[in-house]
DNA sequence: AGACCCCTGGAC
DNA sequence: GTCCAGGGGTCT
């Protein structure tokens, strides 16, 4: 569940920590973490200097020098958070590492999905993934964002979960900006109008800088950097509240499947559009 | 476009 | 015990 916001809030929290710091020693590392190729991963990485903490869409980077970055993808439940070298801090940490001052930076994971890989990049940009993945929403504008959507065939939810269209929305800031722009999350992309599309840039753009400012959204397992809760979940108007009176009109949410996602709407506010 | 897979734990 | 959470890969 980790999004852009969430991803975001981890990179800033962990930057100070991090950058100018030099890896000592990788004392952990879980076999599932280890891809083919990836063998030496602790040599790639003993003696390195983080030079900064960066974030494109939901991967996060530490940027090793200009041409090597280790990329963290968290998935569902993946954590990255700072302990006192020496000491496992939790369950289910799949890696340890250890830096000059003492500190050790630890990866997470309940349920391993979350993947970290040793990048050159020459590598990375022969990961399809990252290659082709679609803008930062926070950077593109109106104008770049219907271009974009404009002629696209499939569902408009469908369009923003896909990391190729645009970079880092999940099914939480989906479900948030189709509400706060009014679209029912089932509609052919192709049916919006210019002004709609205008007004779920916007939306889209309040959303993830609203949800960054908290901090994030913790549901169940996303924390902070440093270990804190976001709280924007307390600040959802579909997410989560199927069945639950909409805030804006108390009509009863609704709950369906758009790309095999849990869709929380509201029929009131979100009407379903024609294809046309 | 949809089904299944990876994995674990909480809800029921 | 079964279902569900969902990001991305893969296969149909």
């Amino acid at each position: 569940m980790p999004e852009l916001p969430e991803v975001e809030t981890i990179a800033q929290g962990l930057r100070p920590l991090l950058t100018h710091r030099t890896i000592t020693g990788i004392p952990h590392l879980a076999p599932h973490l280890v891809r083919q190729g990836q063998t030496s991963l602790t040599e790639k990485l003993i003696g390195q200097q983080i030079q900064d903490v960066s974030r494109r869409g939901k991967l996060l980077f530490l940027d090793l020098s200009p041409t090597e970055r280790i990329a963290f993808h968290l998935r569902m439940t993946g954590r990255l958070g700072m302990a006192p070298a020496g000491q496992l801090p939790a369950a289910h940490v799949h890696l340890l590492i250890n830096l000059d001052n003492q500190s050790a930076l630890y990866f997470q994971d309940q349920r391993k999905f979350g993947t970290c890989r040793h990048f050159t990049e020459q590598e990375l940009n022969a990961w399809p993934f990252y290659s082709r993945m679609g803008p930062e929403p926070l950077s593109i504008g109106a104008e770049e964002f219907s271009e974009r959507l404009a002629g696209k065939r499939g569902r408009i939810k469908a369009l923003l979960l896909n990391q190729e269209v645009i970079a880092g929305i999940g099914n939480i800031y989906a479900d948030e900006s189709l509400f706060r722009a009014a679209i029912h999350p089932a509609t052919p992309a192709a049916a919006l109008s210019r002004s709609r599309i205008t007004k779920l840039h916007h939306a889209m753009q309040d959303v993830l800088r609203d949800a960054i400012t908290a901090g994030g959204s913790s549901i169940r397992d996303y924390r902070t950097a440093a270990g804190l809760v976001g709280t924007f979940q307390n600040a959802f108007q579909v997410y989560g509240r199927k069945h639950q009176p909409c805030l804006r009109c108390a009509e009863a949410l609704r709950i369906t499947k758009v790309a095999g996602r849990t869709t929380c709407y509201c029929p009131g506010c979100q009407p379903e559009i024609e294809a046309g």
